[in-house]
RNA sequence: GCGCCGAUCGGAUAGCGGCUAUUCCAGGAGACUGUAAAUCUCCGGCCCACUGGGCAUCGGGGGUUCGAGUCCCUCUCGGCGCA
């Protein structure tokens, strides 16, 4: 039987679970580790593809659930698929849907997203449903064999199983797919942590067996997602449980506690078959990315680089800034000197920018985009390269330590 | 000169005798990690023993009232009308 994607190491960090390989799908190479752009509904917000060509994106991952939702199955197939409507020839992935279980779930009007700030506070029981009185309700019902979720659009209610994923994301044709699974909220006590972490295997399962049922098995791969929140126990027997399935390769899920993601992480990979790609889900700040690939992660997705360029924080070599902020108004250096992107080899300036982004003019916040965008995926190009070439540890301090030190100082100076 | 109408935060507004003066914009700051997000939160008169509390404040002055941005008188300024 053909395979859809082949994976190959070509480099390894000694003394660490990292390396630099190639995934090779029908859409062409990613080199890894890489950084995939989040392209939700069949766009990366506010970019064209060939402005995502510009900055070297080496893929997009679009999402099952918001492109089922709208413009629905349907149109897509009419539109031939993910590629041909969003007119991007490069690597596609799709998420399953997955996350939706907790961000319209247990993560809806909550003020828990993917990473919080401070350990979880679990509660001995699961607190009843019902039991936040000014939450808006949720809108998603999770059951043994799938997740029932109620539109936004217009309050219809569709229930979504680990086939019916596999269907959506075998129409949006991209060339890897997520199996369904279940993210949780970090605030879950263990008990239902071990609940969820079956409903997620047995998803894995049914979404593996569904997919391999089909002929689009060869042309498409699919990834088998492990979670178990911060329990090593859990996260170990879901690496175990998952990666003896035939996957193409895996995914890494979950919402924690930032301390909690690289412990996670290594405890995972250890595990995980070393001769297949791992994707680590929703994750993309530049210290979690040196952590992810040195753990042995080898792609990333995030929306950090768009959503923070749409609301005016741009990424530096020396931190993030708030591109509106009164201090830049008068700032005739570009967003970060050095930087290869389109907006700063072009020469705009801060204060342009920041006059853009504050007068809503819809160029600021694509130009921020453009940026991020270009200083996540440069960033993991040449963390790559480090690699390769044996200076990841002095690549990894060097950035590190100039790029954290706006916030240390920030941190200790006392207002 | 007479009459009518108006004056509330930088701008625009709500308020029609009741305790905490509303909202929007502009301004300042922050948040955001498999996109409910071109979104959201906070600040915005003064003072303090700042997890809270105190004192102000609706063009100026005076009055009525337990209580006034709100009612009355007067002045100032602006608009309109009549001489």
């Amino acid at each position: 039987m053909k395979k859809p994607i082949e994976f190959a190491v070509v480099k390894k960090l000694e003394g660490t679970l990292g390396r630099a390989g190639v995934i090779r799908t029908p859409h062409g190479d990613i080199e890894t580790p890489a950084f995939i752009a989040v392209g939700t509904k069949a766009s990366v917000r506010g970019l064209t593809t060939d402005m995502l060509l510009e900055l070297g994106a080496p893929a997009v991952l679009a999402n099952t659930y918001h492109l089922y939702m709208q413009p629905g199955e349907a149109r897509v197939r009419a539109m031939g698929g993910l590629h041909k409507m969003m007119g991007w020839t490069g690597p596609t992935f799709t998420d399953s849907g997955g996350f939706q279980v907790f961000s319209l779930g247990a993560g809806y009007g909550s003020n828990v997203s993917k990473i919080i700030k401070d350990a979880p506070v679990v509660p001995l029981l699961r607190q009843k449903e019902d039991e936040a009185e000014d939450r808006q309700p949720k809108l998603v019902e999770i059951d043994y064999d799938g997740a029932a979720f109620k539109s936004p659009h217009d309050g219809s209610i569709h229930y979504i199983t680990p086939e019916r994923s596999m269907e959506i994301q075998h129409t949006i044709a991209a060339d890897i797919i997520f199996a369904f699974d279940e993210c949780t909220s970090p605030s879950e006590p263990r008990s239902y942590q071990r609940e969820a972490l079956d409903r997620t295997h047995r998803w894995g399962k049914r979404s593996l067996e569904y997919h391999r049922s089909k002929p689009i098995s060869e042309v498409q791969a699919l990834f088998g997602v492990v979670q178990g929140g911060r329990f090593e126990d859990l996260r170990k027997e879901s690496a175990e449980v998952i990666g003896a399935m035939d996957f193409d390769g895996f995914g890494i899920g979950g919402s924690f506690a930032k301390e909690d993601m690289s412990t996670a992480v290594k405890w995972v990979n250890e595990i995980l078959p070393e001769g297949k790609p791992r994707h680590l889900l929703g994750i993309g700040e530049p210290e979690d990315l040196f952590m992810g690939v040195e753990n042995g992660c080898d792609t990333f997705d995030c929306v950090a680089p768009t959503r923070l360029g749409r609301h005016g924080t741009i990424y530096t070599r020396d931190g993030k800034i708030h591109i509106g902020n009164a201090q830049f108004q008068d700032d005739m250096s570009v967003l970060d000197p050095g930087c290869g992107c389109y907006a700063c080899r072009k020469g705009y300036t801060r204060a342009y920018i920041g006059h853009l982004y504050k007068s809503r003019e819809m160029v600021g916040p694509m130009l921020c985009s453009i940026h991020n965008l270009y200083f996540i995926i440069n960033l993991v190009k040449e963390i790559r390269a480090s690699i390769i070439d044996g200076t990841f540890m002095s690549l990894k301090k060097a950035f590190l330590e100039r790029y954290l030190a706006s916030v240390a100082n920030a941190d200790a100076v006392p207002r």
